[in-house]
DNA sequence: AGTGGCTCCTGGCGGC
DNA sequence: TGCCGCCAGGAGCCAC
């Protein structure tokens, strides 16, 4: 399923062939795919060229020029263009992929784009949560506002303060607080359980229980997790694939994540799963033991739980020291 | 305010 | 063999 790293995957893939195509058309096979008619979408993203592709959390914005050609169907009351710019944002959300060539057999992409020169886009979607929207790029900031939309782990807002302020406090566990966008942007279930892992760090704990050191082990382990999840061109867990059809390779190096049953790639012991928050979660019992935290006389040394050595792959380590 | 639960949607899977 | 019911999960929405 599409996290930070899938998503960028696919920017970086479109960044070497779509800007400064022409978007000559959209077609519209599935209207629950937008808020706006294909009509209204036409008029907003056609006749211009894309200038640019960027991410914010697990949306991709595609930039789009001033009109420079007319509209594909330029009539009727929805036809309201903008004179300046254009931004299209695209959610994949649980099975959303873009592809320039669609599997032969497949169901008919949610939505299309004609793009000048002889390209065509695809928005495949088996399970239909993808979503698609268009505006001008003074609405962007309203758009991400009203999700409130917490900071991009790799930008300048996500210290190691800003983390030890999000957690403190919060009652809820821990993994709900990775999951939830309004405190970072761009963590899914696949890399929260990862990171959780890699920090040590039991998914049950309470998010506001977490120490300093621990809260440093998180921040850490987000920022080399995700890095890892784009150095490997993602998961493909379920059916990710980026524009070109090329899967990622991250699912090959999972540390616990749907590894149920299986022994720890750090210690051996048995990987188990829970649901928090409605989400399957998964982890090693060992190296993320659920202490108390702050509890009073709980307090133990830090890293007295550092996980036997063995035999580990070779391109992911076992869970920061 | 913060938190948990429900909803959307479909292919795949287990059970009978 | 075939059918039924359940499950996964991102994020918006609602209730407490």
């Amino acid at each position: 399923m599409p996290e930070l790293p899938e998503v960028e995957t696919v920017r970086r893939r479109l960044l070497t062939c779509l800007p400064g195509l022409l978007l000559r058309d959209v077609v519209v096979n599935d209207p629950k795919v937008s808020d706006l008619c294909e009509a209204e979408l036409r008029a907003t993203l056609t006749g211009r060229r894309v200038t640019g592709l960027r991410r914010r959390g697990k949306y991709l914005l595609v930039d789009l020029g001033p009109t420079e050609a007319p509209a594909a169907e330029p009539t009727g009351p929805a036809a309201g263009r903008y004179a300046g710019l254009a931004v299209a944002v695209i959610h994949l959300r649980m099975t959303g992929q873009l592809v320039f060539r669609p599997e032969p057999g497949e169901r008919p992409a949610r939505f299309v784009w004609r793009l000048e020169p002889g390209t065509e886009l695809y928005f495949q979607d088996v399970r239909r949560f993808g979503r698609l929207w268009a505006f001008e790029p003074a609405a962007e900031d309203d758009f991400f506002a009203a999700r409130g939309m917490g900071p991009e782990p790799f930008g300048p807002e996500f210290t190691l303060a800003y983390l030890r302020g999000a957690l403190a406090g919060r009652r809820a566990p821990l993994k709900a607080f990775l999951l939830d966008q309004r405190r970072i942007a761009g963590v899914g279930n696949i890399y929260a359980d990862e990171a959780l892992f890699r920090a040590r760090l039991h998914p049950l704990r309470a998010a506001g229980s977490v120490g300093p050191r621990e809260a440093q082990r998180l921040h850490a382990a987000l920022l080399e997790t995700l890095q890892a999840g784009i150095d490997h061109e993602g998961s493909s867990i379920e059916s990710f694939i980026d524009p070109a059809g090329e899967r990622g390779s991250f699912q090959e190096i999972l540390s616990v994540y749907q590894r149920t049953g299986e022994p720890c790639r750090a210690c051996g012991t048995t990987v188990e799963r829970t649901v928090v928050g409605g989400r399957g979660t998964h982890y090693c019992p060992r190296c993320q033991p659920r202490r108390g935290g702050m509890a009073p006389g709980s307090r133990r040394r830090l890293g007295s739980v550092a996980p036997p050595r063995s035999a580990k792959p070779a391109d992911w380590e076992a869970p920061g020291r």
